[in-house]
DNA sequence: GTTTCATATGTCTAAAATGACATATGAAAT
DNA sequence: ATTTCATATGTCATTTTAGACATATGAAAC
């Protein structure tokens, strides 16, 4: 029951293909959902099945062809009924850094600010990401309300993760 | 490989039992790893079989025997060199409150507030447990730096959670 | 007395998720 | 010419995870 949502989420915004949903995951929601293709492709199916989506061929010159998904009337009542009626579970999170974090006590300092580093670097690299993509759905004078909630939590919490690590290695570089 | 390592950074900490590590999952860790007892005691299994841990029983006359584990000279070079030398997998993370974000066009005023209120309670109370928890180590005189720094990674980030959700009430209120 | 709660450990089935394998097009780069 | 890249979709085996079922003790509450 898990990936279902998002991906009913994703298409009631506009009809993608299996791979665009990819690349929505990787770059517009990586602070707070993932998945692979090999999932997406299955779910989509399913989905398909239960009458949930229906989909297009569009046949391209250019590239491989592709099926665009959208949304059933019943695929739209399920989304908002799951958004109002299921109760909210807590959220799952797995960040092997924070596991690295709790045994810092056994590393050397050297080892620490390497491992530091590589994540301040990763995070980096994912705000960058966010606001470009900011930027872009703001020039195209895109207002989506839920667009503008979910990049702002993205910028925020990057954010947060950057100036906590920041703060670590002063606290870190303190207690040496 | 997902769960052994945090397993193993816990009882690196002092040996617990499996019941122990459900809570510290819970209590301790809510906000960078979840997992539940069922998966833990398993996973502690087939650790005892790669000889990577060792269970001590102890047999108690208030409560069930339990098996309290500590990590084998194997376990613990295995535990640093998962932490300095394999690369750092990206965070996994499955929030659906930021899913049912990305639809509020489709909601109404009151039903967003709603789940905003139900989100904000939530986080509330996760925020008041690793309070509590920091409090409580802080009176122990305990300063072991892993703990320091998750538990203020715990307090920024739903500190961040919380704030947004206020910025969001208010972006809401403005839209309408 | 009976239920409920915290402690404590386990199994089992089903569902979800990962990662590897597999294929195909057209454009661009080397 | 050949390789690589972005686009595009799929399967399959294995691992991971979730959730239900199962049991047992002693203390506390009702």
């Amino acid at each position: 029951m898990s990936i279902r949502y998002a991906l009913l989420g994703i298409i009631s915004k506009k009809p993608v293909t299996g791979y665009d949903v990819v690349t929505i995951f990787k770059q517009k929601m990586i602070y707070f959902w993932s998945s692979t293709h090999s999932q997406i492709y299955k779910e989509l199916h399913k989905m398909e099945e239960e009458d949930l989506i229906t989909h297009q061929l569009v046949i391209q010159g250019t590239s491989p062809n592709k099926k665009v998904y959208s949304l059933t009337d019943q695929g739209k009542k399920d989304l908002i009924r799951w958004a109002i009626e299921e109760p909210l579970k807590p959220a799952k999170i797995k960040d092997e850094f924070l596991i690295k974090t709790t045994i810092f006590p056994i590393l050397s300092e050297e080892e620490i600010n390497q491992l530091l580093d590589e994540v301040i670097e990763r995070e980096h690299n994912i705000l960058a990401k966010t606001k470009e993509w900011k930027e872009h759905f703001h020039s195209q004078g895109d207002s989506d309300i839920g667009t503008i909630l979910t990049v702002e939590y993205g910028i925020r919490y990057s954010e947060m993760y950057l100036e906590w690590c920041k703060w670590a290695k002063q606290m870190i570089q303190d207690k040496a």
